[in-house]
DNA sequence: CATAGAACATGATAAAAATCATGTTTTACT
DNA sequence: AGTAAAACATGATTTTTATCATGTTCTATG
């Protein structure tokens, strides 16, 4: 089986109770979502929902790491964003109508929150700032969305995936020793964030890791040399 | 003067009175809108909008031909939506809550209605069929963008310069001919969309012309070959 | 309608990035 | 622990695309 039904977690004390953008609501509204919700966990590489298949609800993640991404017209595939713990997930599709336009993997184990769609779109009807709220994140996705075309568009590899690393530390923050990229992303996944090559990206972290600005260990990115990085990225924001 | 305010369209009998988001709303809300806001009229090269700059509304466009545009960092110019007569305009800034991310240049003499801020959103917290109009706008808009993104990341200049001019005969239509693009794009613009060199996509849509797939004069763009276009844009949606 | 500036065009060259090829290191799994 | 597969690494080569250079054709304006 895909994924693993759990107990589910109670969102009166979650830890993103009033940063999430569902539980932030009134505590009404907030207990509905608790007491209908379902959550499941995944490990790591499995999906919670595929490209092309139609929504039925929202998700909200309880705990880890996922990706978003699509496939391209070459099987290739493109990492859209990043999601971590307290994150809203596949709400565009819902609210666009439509079926998912991008697949969400965990890229390590996690647990996963699941509001029926009749619930939320009802409690929507209602709730304004839920509405409003869903409308400032659809906002704020979509101005990142076009930095990213900005971006990709007009600047080389090499400061994109100095970006892309700037992306992932600030998404998923660092380990305890405040250098250490606290998300294991694979070169190839690297690549996808990028959009290039998987031999650019490894040639390229290789090069960063020789001019002392991060550090290589495996999956572990130690990043050695933040000014030097955020140069690299050439990044005037 | 940057604009001229002019006679205010009626909304009730705009042409796009059924289809736009705004007017489409029930008649008193469409009435709303039509009595408190302001029309003005924007010669071709004319910002309806910048960049930076925060907003104290939302537009409506009464008729002619928008382009959204972005700069980069460099300060090479990044087109990242075409706007027509009857499109919302200005919506994502002020739904996010911050300056405008993109600048509005008119690409043709148009005219826009302007919707102040307090208005709308006061209607906005109260009819909920707007808002969820809203939500599923900005969900296209996203799904585009993540669809615009995987392509720049993953297809070549020559499919993306195909796929361009795809794009604007979607957006602009044709003119009587039926095959006629019916909206002038100086090659740079077109470079704009695409993310290349202006030399690059004066090349390839050269190319396209002598491979019969379109035929240029001047700024005037044919159509010739529709089936041998999209076959070159490469795509499979 | 002359003319300056912008837009368009095209060749030559350089730079960037992809691809191909091959070897090494990790990782996952019996 | 041993082994196969995946991930990582790096060199060589080709392809793609940008840049530079220069000439031509539009087009807006006095």
């Amino acid at each position: 089986m895909a994924f693993e039904h759990v107990k589910n977690a109670d969102c009166a004390h979650c830890a993103k109770r009033f940063t999430n953008v569902f539980c932030n609501a009134e505590y009404d509204v907030m207990q509905e979502f608790n007491t209908e919700k379902v959550c499941s966990s995944y490990k790591k590489g499995e999906y919670i929902f595929k490209e092309g298949i139609r929504p039925h609800g929202v998700y909200c993640v309880n705990y880890g790491k996922i990706k978003l991404s699509k496939m391209g017209d070459d099987g290739k595939e493109q990492i859209i964003r990043l999601v971590k713990t307290g994150d809203p997930l596949g709400y565009r599709a819902l609210l666009s109508g439509d079926s998912y336009s991008s697949s969400a993997i965990a890229i390590e184990d996690c647990g996963v929150c699941f509001i029926p769609k009749e619930l939320f779109m009802g409690i929507l009807q209602r709730d304004t700032t839920l509405s409003l709220e869903m409308m400032k994140l659809l906002s704020d996705d979509l101005k990142k969305a076009e930095l990213q075309i900005t971006h990709l568009a007009q600047k080389p590899v090499r400061e994109r995936v100095a970006e892309a690393l700037l992306f992932i530390k600030e998404t998923y923050g660092f380990e305890e020793d405040g250098k250490t990229i606290a998300a294991a992303f694979s070169r190839e996944d690297i690549a996808n964030i990028v959009g290039t090559a998987t031999e650019t990206a490894i040639r390229l972290l290789s090069e960063m890791n020789k001019d002392q600005i991060i550090q290589l260990s495996g999956k572990k990115i130690l990043i050695t040399d933040l000014p030097k990085l955020i140069k690299t990225a050439n990044i005037y924001d």
